[in-house]
DNA sequence: TGATGTGAACCCATTCACAGCC
DNA sequence: GGCTGTGAATGGGTTCACATCA
């Protein structure tokens, strides 16, 4: 069930070697990037050029982009399509995959609806809650089934993603009917560190975390004095 | 009971020596911690135990702990008030952080309303919209502004923190009336690398990228044959 | 005794600098 | 000439292991 029709290029011997986790992170925005580029019917891009867009370093994507294999061509650069096409590749974003949210409150709906979601190859083929009184209720499309039937959802739609969208509280338990029931991968959005067997990937959204690192550094900046203009005005891509 | 009691601790000569951004990103998670263990009527707390709660490794703890002072006690561990609190301080927590939020569509809304925040020394002083059918309805507790008035709202409320809930395509503008009216950091969640000068600071919170990343792992484990159970069923804290 | 705090070793990530190819 | 791809160098983060101290 290797959906998508074979494509023509791909490769012979995928190499398949792990991504450096560092390197993983960026290939996305990478991907964004190149995705507007092809908007703007920009065909070629140089190392550079992405660096720039992506406010990183030349070196550091030709590095990260090196993990793929050779796509580009020196003296000339990077094709944008075949280069997209690629990358798509290696994150797995040429199939669709299903994915399940755990919790039909406020942010279980909101995600249910995110059109960011759907537009990148996944869709969501169920939302579960505790909360009888949800249950029925149709949110971007999916009908609200209860928690106990996640297990049934998983296994029938052969889903492997997670979205957990719970009350902290709720939050484990919800990562153990999960696992459970055999996904291998959580977002969690609880405000929570999550325990969950080794080989399954976890990646935590937490805006009060963020917004506490951002004081840390808003602290030391009006410790150092002068909250004002720092005159320092360079708009270059640096940081 | 006995720290903070007595005397005016904090500074004695705080050093205020930037902390690694890899523990500082870890302090929020130990910050979480130590309020469930207050709840919990927990007085003490080892740098093992803390580690797998955190899911991290006890000598990670400790290095971390340690880049703010010498809190611990050899032998016993630490004593949770008081290393609460001396997080806290570090994070400049202790203090209110006004916020403002750019951007008044269902996601600026939704922050707006967003306990998280508030319950940890942010309050938003302010939203604002381009689109002026929204001027005037109240969020969270807070009128919606043109975006004209974005600077008059940072300097009246001396904002350092802004948050960026516009799409894509205003949010760059977005960051620049932010950076020019003085804010120093900004947390965006559109979905694009923003360009600003150095010396703000910019957190990105982007839940496609985020599950583009799982995409990849899943399609890792998948290839590598056995979707099914790995049989891997330890459960320890080993990430 | 038991757990912290920390140099030292190790490992991964970033950057440099240049060989190789267009 | 220009730009990629990549070993080598550097730097930061993690882990180890143990001296240190309550």
């Amino acid at each position: 069930m290797r959906a998508l029709g074979n494509s023509v290029w791909v490769m012979s011997d995928t190499p398949r070697r792990k991504i450096p986790e560092a390197a993983l992170g960026r290939l996305p925005i990478y991907l964004r990037i190149l995705t507007d580029l092809i908007v703007n019917e920009t065909s070629q891009v140089s190392s550079e050029q992405l660096a720039d867009l992506a406010a990183v370093n030349a070196a550091k994507v030709r590095k990260d982009l090196s993990y793929l294999g050779t796509y580009g061509t020196r003296g000339v650069g990077y094709d944008v399509q075949y280069l997209t096409y690629q990358i798509q590749r290696e994150l797995g974003l040429n199939q669709s995959w299903p994915v399940v949210i755990v919790g039909a409150g406020n942010l279980g709906q909101a995600l249910a609806n995110f059109s960011g979601i759907t537009e990148r190859g996944f869709h969501v083929v169920g939302i579960v809650d505790k909360d009888t009184s949800k249950l029925e209720t149709v949110v971007g499309g999916v009908r609200v089934k209860h928690a106990d039937e996640l297990s049934q959802i998983v296994q029938s739609k052969n889903v492997s993603i997670g979205i957990i969208a719970t009350p902290a509280d709720h939050a484990q338990d919800a990562a153990d009917s999960l696992v459970k029931a055999g996904v291998g991968s959580i977002m969690n959005f609880a405000p929570i560190v999550l325990n969950v067997p080794a080989g399954v990937n976890v990646r935590k959204v937490d805006l009060a975390l963020e917004l506490q690192i951002l004081s840390y550094y808003e602290q030391c900046r009006h410790e150092g004095r002068g909250i004002g203009s720092t005159g320092d005005h360079s708009d270059s891509v640096s940081a």
